[in-house]
DNA sequence: ACTATTATATACCGATCAGTATGTAATTTC
DNA sequence: GAAATTACATACTGATCGGTATATAATAGT
């Protein structure tokens, strides 16, 4: 119809998820965003909509990628218990290269905008919850396979990890020693009996 | 020496604390502040230094009553594995009678600050480690007693259940269903044995 | 009572905030 | 190639940000 776009307004939208991952929503200001991103105010205004439009749209394809990347991570291993124990390991692990350590973008959202926003809590807590179904699906796995007890309580444990996951990564962003969540996650990986 | 104070530091020190502790940082503004603590800028900034010490003040009042909330309800029951699991119990009674849920002072500055400011790093660590202190000599007091194995890994269990409580506090902030808490704490106090 | 000192209150500071009006460049349809 | 449409870049909006200068009120020591 007319003049075409630039910019590729996905790459513009990584370039926003990493600022709000790395500030949050209120630390990150239009003029972080715009510089990160390459383009102008009025660009950022016409694809996004607004501030919170944009962060909306980073969140949910920091989620989306997230759920993939663990799941596919879970389907790697044969085991599910070293499917879990490489999971764990490697989370930590990951944290503690990276200096500083930013979390994980969907808790950190979580914790700012959950109690202020609707919107925010229920998006939040949807991936929490798609979450413990991958966990569980991969759970039932090892059941059937014989790898896992029968009797185990499938949801509750799912649930659980799903709970410890955030709870490490939440820990994780004060940078404690490392024995310290290794030995968390140690324990927590033998509630898979 | 010259005119005296007008209004109770303390005071106004703990309703900074509830507003920092409902908005965060970044989101609680100077007008906010000054409104909720009745008292003028000036006051203010005569008496903690700026926004920045006022929030570390505030901080350091709740990490204080915090850690001996916890010490005094983990000491009020004989049985250890009673005593714990009333405490996650009421963790999550407490929580979910309040609408909508702040959450954890510390654990919410711990995400919002503790990776672009070391101070912060510190002392919200600083509190999750006593936090595993306090649980780790409650542990002990129930392996004396002979209520908990003796081959119990003390620190290591101990250390879980601050990352349990963690993980707990910040997925209670996105309000979800009531039986996804009630499952993992039933699954982690099966840690206790 | 006088002086020194400190708290209070008002009003202000430059900087930055999120968001937009305006004018120009580019691309399409006719 | 003219008209219509849309993206771009600059510059601006009123509001609010954290922080402070100034002036006045109150209390202490002398």
């Amino acid at each position: 119809m007319a003049r075409q776009r630039e910019f590729d307004v996905d790459k513009a939208l990584d370039a926003a998820m990493q600022l709000f991952w790395e500030k949050g929503f209120e630390a990150a200001s239009l003029s972080d965003l715009t510089s990160r991103m390459g383009i102008q105010r009025p660009s950022l205004y016409s694809a996004f909509g607004d501030k919170k439009g944009l962060f909306e749209a980073a969140l949910r394809k920091y989620t989306s990628a997230h759920a993939a990347h663990i799941r596919s991570t879970l389907q790697g291993k044969a085991s599910v218990k070293e499917a879990f124990r490489a999971f764990f390991e490697n989370l930590v692990a990951k944290e503690y290269t990276k200096s500083p350590n930013w979390g994980c973008f969907c808790i950190n959202s979580m914790v700012e905008l959950a109690p202020h926003d609707e919107k925010f809590e229920i998006l939040t807590r949807e991936h929490q919850m798609y979450l413990s179904v991958i966990f569980q699906e991969t759970i039932e796995r090892g059941v059937r396979s014989g790898e896992l007890d029968r009797d185990i309580h499938v949801k509750g444990l799912a649930q659980t990890l799903v709970i410890s996951l955030i709870g490490l990564t939440v820990f994780m962003k004060s940078r404690p020693e490392r024995g310290f969540v290794d030995n968390s996650v140690k324990e927590i990986l033998t509630l898979l009996r």
